[in-house]
DNA sequence: TGTACATCAGTGAACGCGCGTTCACTGATGTAC
DNA sequence: TGTACATCAGTGAACGCGCGTTCACTGATGTAC
């Protein structure tokens, strides 16, 4: 057997887990994470029960793994995103239709947390790599030609809409940024790329997590053409 | 009897309801809304779990005064905050207080919707509340001297930052809004105000919704000068 | 003021349920000689 | 190629738990005459 090649055994056993996730999943879109029951998917697989810790270490060991494949997920679409070009544009579309497809997936990384729980350690450093993809493509959109009328990485609106003369000078924000970058590892990005990146972040997930908990329902207007309104903003109408 | 009065055993049973709920709340900051449990409950009170019953007609019943009464707070505390006469700002400070006072509670609000649960009808007109207090706010912060030198009611930099020639002319989504403002109820306000409403709603959430999910801990910077500088970018600067 | 009755808060036992998890065991699949 | 052994997926029974909820009942508090 060549080296690194699997074993029917193996592949077999990935091939199980796959399908035990992928139930997982379908009872989240369903019940929630909390109403997410071993048995149950013992059941939906034709298996008994206790099969499923030949797997699993238990019912928390699968929601971990759960939660960290949402991460990776997010984070390859954010780096396909960001190597497609199309800028924050794209990155910000790229995010509301990832939240779409699986909105209680979303919920599983940013929606309400669990008191007692804690997010696996190596979630943590998938998050930082989400965030320097955003990090890339806010430092990117700096450098756009046509940019050049907007004071440059400045978040639109942040500072100076009424003392419009001095768009240069940081904001105190930003002062503060430049010395608590520790999420930001070794990105080079400069404060006001920082700034607004932190903003690019919020904002998105201010409209997108509203929208999914659809406190937009009834009210009347297109959610997508506000969640496209608030990219506007962010790029400065670029 | 004076018309009107409350009969001892009335006062009575609106002390033990309110000592449920309150215990209620405990549980739920404790363990979250899936962990509120009627005997645990009963347990905590040191009289039997069926006892309960006599309050509340089952554990769906009391979970939904609970989010009533959710709403009706911040309903309170917006009005209160807008009352005071300390604008957007004060507006903005009293959700994040509100929201950090009893950060379950807010998710019981804006969290993790469970995908069978409806929330109870009344409370689409507290929301409604909300929103008409936000309007309120936003529209008298349009007429404060000194906020000439920006377009009126314009959400800092959602369409103007580029082409800042035409400030007046509204963009794509406040002609949307224009059309769509069922959320507004009769509220007079223009769709400038409109829009800057619906952008202080999402991007306060957006801010504070991280924070609250502990989404920032560990990124270094402080949480509270990031909101305090969204709230600025809201206000133009004033 | 005293008696007869109605109201109603609270109890304890019980029901049925589904949960996560353990354990000893069977039987098939793989490996070593 | 054939035999002996090890690995390991999956089963069925069982444990203990806590849950929401019902029911018949007790005993105290209120009301009506």
């Amino acid at each position: 057997m060549a080296a690194g090649a699997v074993s029917p055994r193996e592949r077999y056993r990935s091939q199980v887990r796959a399908e035990i996730k992928a139930r997982a999943w379908e009872q989240i879109a369903t019940a929630g994470a909390s109403g997410l029951s071993l048995n149950a998917i013992a059941k939906d697989l034709g298996m008994s029960g206790p099969a499923l810790y030949r797997y699993f270490a238990g019912r928390d060991d699968l929601i971990t793994e759960l939660v960290r494949d949402a991460y990776r997920s997010l984070a390859d679409t954010f780096r396909a995103a960001a190597d497609a070009g199309s800028g924050l544009p794209g990155l910000a579309r790229a995010l509301r239709g990832w939240a779409l497809a699986d909105p209680q997936r979303y919920f599983l990384v940013y929606g309400t947390p669990v008191p007692g729980y804690r997010a696996p350690d190596d979630t943590t450093a998938i998050a930082q790599e989400i965030m320097a993809t955003l990090l890339d493509v806010c430092a990117a959109d700096d450098d756009v030609p046509g940019a050049d009328d907007a004071a440059e990485g400045d978040v639109p609106g942040a500072d100076d809409t009424a003392d419009a003369k001095d768009t240069a000078s940081p904001d105190a924000f930003e002062t503060h940024l430049a010395e608590h970058r520790r999420w930001a590892g070794d990105h080079p990005a400069a404060p006001p790329v920082l700034r607004r990146a932190l903003a690019v972040w919020t904002r998105l997930h201010g409209v997108l997590s509203l929208e999914l908990a659809g406190h937009f329902t009834g009210m009347g207007f297109d959610p997508e053409l506000l969640f496209d309104a608030e990219v506007k903003g962010l790029t400065g109408g670029r």
